[in-house]
DNA sequence: TCAAAGCAAGTGTGATCACATATCAAAAAT
DNA sequence: ATTTTTGATATGTGATCACACTTGCTTTGA
């Protein structure tokens, strides 16, 4: 009986070969909503047909729908009574309604990963700070695309270490939430902005290097306040306008 | 021109007309899922299958998948790898986690709420205090179900207080997350078990009365906690076991 | 000239079909 | 007797169709 070289082979093979993965079509098409959506590609009450999208993803209508039914449930898009779904418009209610959830949420988060966090997770972080630097050394393009992925890298690697399965989809959906909102703010940002934000997470990395679970929070609150308040800003003196 | 005589005959018609509602079948069939898993109708571990419950529910495929699927986002049910889908399993780590979440949102919640209540909510929630007690006086049969809605109502009327459209979803989906785990521990409640219920609702309800936050948090950190602790202990003695 | 009716294109929803994969028990081979 | 193979059934996924409703424009009527 070769039982035990079969076996043997087997492993060999395992090792050498990458699992592949079965990712549903369905999964493919809403994994770009969510990038689109958290990178602020839709614009606030912008309106979305399942045709529309499926012919932009060159699939069928059947997937889009069913990923747009998820996306509906989990708030980043809006469902009209006329059956029709459109990107959440802002308001000023949504706005300090949404940094008041991010705050608590995230908060907490990142309050738990200060006491988790080994020099494995910050030296992952510094590395994302470090590629950040070079981006915005070679400054001739506006790269908000890469920015925008390298802030989001850089915030979910710290979630993730506060080893928390409930807590991180919930901020998964205040981020699809803000995405359409905050991009106008990353749109009309200066280079002083993204001085700050840098800053700020300098400081983020410091604190949880520290185990300073309170400055890493007060940090995040920061970071995470600033967009939100000048957005907030923007909207009530266009509403004073009219 | 009786322009004006059609207006009024159509205002009559309105005043005695109620809207008829759109509510598709897939928005019935997620309504009904949501209820059997708050309620805890279905067990931990327990696969679901999309023609199965389509004919549980007498209607097609098409929109159980499309439920399942926006069920799955909330992580109200878990897809396996096999494409197959279940009620997620109970663990030491998941009850934790969720109690965690559920202290943290929930809280804020009642915070906000307390001091945005009204007379005319605070005895919408005694109201429901008191249709409890009645129940419970005639206690010939356990109407377990009841007793899980009225619980649910009573929460939620005091949430919906707090005027966040971000947090309610959120804690709907924990609620949804918590049903299959707590459910078992309700069944094992005994009498002594409702009777403490009952006390922390009632403190809950002074407290907001008063506007006084802090002691409606702290009640109802003591309300959602007692199931949890309840189960988490049972789990750790069933575990020692083996 | 303007409002109301009518028409046509577009859109979401649900049903059904085809196909690939998973599951499980019976049969065959060792 | 145990393991492997095989075959039948069941299941999820995606495509397509039919139907009802919405929307916007054109046409009709006052």
């Amino acid at each position: 009986m070769q039982k035990a070289a079969i076996e043997r082979n087997n492993e060999v093979i395992a090792a050498q070969l990458a699992p592949v993965g079965r990712e549903t079509v369905q999964d493919r098409v809403y994994s770009e909503l969510r990038r689109a959506l958290i990178g602020g590609l839709f614009e606030p009450s912008q309106v979305l047909t399942i045709r529309g999208l499926a012919d932009a993803l060159v699939t069928s209508t059947m997937p889009v729908r069913e990923a747009l039914g998820r996306l509906i449930t989990e708030k980043a898009l809006e469902a009209l009574p006329n059956r029709s779904v459109r990107v959440p418009p802002i308001t000023l209610e949504r706005i300090d309604d949404l940094l008041r959830a991010r705050i608590l949420i995230e908060g907490e988060a990142i309050s738990l990963a200060a006491s988790r966090m080994g020099p494995r997770q910050i030296a992952t972080v510094e590395g994302l700070l470090r590629e950040w630097d070079e981006i915005r050394a070679l400054k001739h393009k506006k790269d908000v695309d890469r920015e925008v992925t390298l802030n989001q890298s850089f915030h979910f690697e710290i979630y993730r270490a506060c080893g928390s399965a409930v807590l991180i989809p919930m901020i998964e959906s205040l981020w699809l939430q803000s995405g359409p909102c905050i991009r106008v703010a990353i749109y009309a940002f200066s280079e002083a902005g993204e001085v700050d934000t840098a800053r700020y997470h300098r400081t983020m990395v410091s604190a949880l290097a520290s185990g300073d679970a309170q400055a890493a929070r007060e940090a995040l609150v920061a970071d995470i306040s600033r967009p939100f308040t000048f957005l907030r800003s923007k909207l009530q003196s266009a509403k004073e306008q009219t």
